[in-house]
DNA sequence: TTGACCGTACCGACCGGTAGGTATATACAC
DNA sequence: GTGTATATACCTACCGGTCGGTACGGTCAA
């Protein structure tokens, strides 16, 4: 993986990326990937073994560039670890600009399609998906200690809850042709932590044990 | 639409569901359907008159069924609007049971793949959204009255908000091959809905403008 | 000259859709 | 009742395009 990042190979995982998230994965043709990278099929049987191999590598392709986005990302400049979460969710606000299959998320639209189907792929999306949830859980645990939250939810529970709205969001993106739902939503998730730490150390009641039936 | 829901073609519909929630729409062949419902292509082919023309019957079946669904839910027993709120997203919980082809969403499967390929089938999926989300408009709405808010935010965007959750909780449990995620982001949703409406009337800084680029 | 790289040409399986036939129910005339 | 006609519902068999994958030849740098 890490070694050689040939031209040829990168332009062919670049396209990957672009026509899954704008097709989907099944209705991605190896040709249409072939054409979007400008190469021919040889080229791509040279170096990738199957359309299955493709998908494994643009997914760790995928993670790859995740990392290096967020590591980049300014939001590490808030010097409270609530204040970087904060910053995180408008981050990803901000992120969602241009064409829609620009912003949403190659791992999320893939494991929709190949969860049952092709398990190798979707466990290799879930591995982009725990590598997030795992750097806000970081965030998360410090900002809890900050405040001395002793709350009736976990650090990985939000960090989850984060990727989930991030996801949903770009789900109804999708159904509606426009940003603006996931935009709102990152909004509402926004002001969800703000009051989740404005509370102060108390604990609430655990929701897991407060439903009825 | 409405008249006669024969028994194939109800069959079909329903093997149409089952089978597109477990393999996404492209993956779905005609036989796979056709297979579910314990019948051949011959029949298919005299109930719909293409793959596309199944789509939007189920996406409209699809919709039907979460209509009667909801309607028939016990969640509407709660007197106030804030309550009936709350036990939605409760009721949405519960409902995470089984096996995940049982309880993930038809048309926010299908809108992933479909929304640039398919701009027919994804405007039908659109609707079932829009109707959800007027739904949930309504008990928003009364729930903002009854509390006196002059929030920062609308109705319609924690609607979708609520949808978003629910659709991004199902993304993480096909990732995670369990359904612990989306009950837990659903928790943290019905934690902010309570936290939200117990700030009471006074209007908090409106997040849509507080970003600082 | 060797091997990485990339192109053209092709194969074969798969799958959406068609063709054409059979079975059954209903309607009506006689 | 019996025969004819028509419509619905369903089947088997097959066509034709598509697409993942293969075979193989050419080019160019080391």
């Amino acid at each position: 993986m890490t070694p050689p990042p040939h031209e040829s190979k990168k332009r062919l995982l670049e396209a990957t990326l672009k026509v899954v998230r704008t097709k989907g994965y099944s209705a991605t043709r190896i040709e249409d990937v072939c054409a979007e990278a400008g190469l021919t099929k040889g080229s791509f049987f040279h170096h990738f073994k199957s359309k299955e191999d493709l998908a494994l590598a643009a997914a760790e392709y995928w993670r790859a560039l995740s990392i290096e986005t967020f590591a980049a990302a300014p939001y590490h400049k808030a010097g409270d670890a609530l204040g970087r979460l904060l910053a995180y969710v408008d981050f990803r606000k901000a992120l969602l600009t241009g064409d829609l299959p620009d912003f949403t998320c190659f791992a999320g639209t893939i494991v929709q399609e190949a969860y049952r189907t092709h398990p190798d792929v979707s466990a290799a999306c879930a591995r982009d998906f725990a590598g997030q949830i795992k750097m806000l859980e970081a965030d998360i645990r410090e900002a809890m200690r900050d405040h001395g939250m002793r709350a009736g939810w976990t650090a990985e529970s939000l960090a989850r809850h984060i990727l989930t709205v991030t996801h949903g969001g770009f789900i109804l993106a999708k159904a509606e042709g426009s940003a603006t739902a996931a935009a709102e939503s990152l909004d509402h998730l926004h002001r969800y932590i703000e009051l989740l730490f404005a509370q102060g150390p108390q604990r609430r009641t655990g929701r897991a044990s407060s439903q009825k039936h």
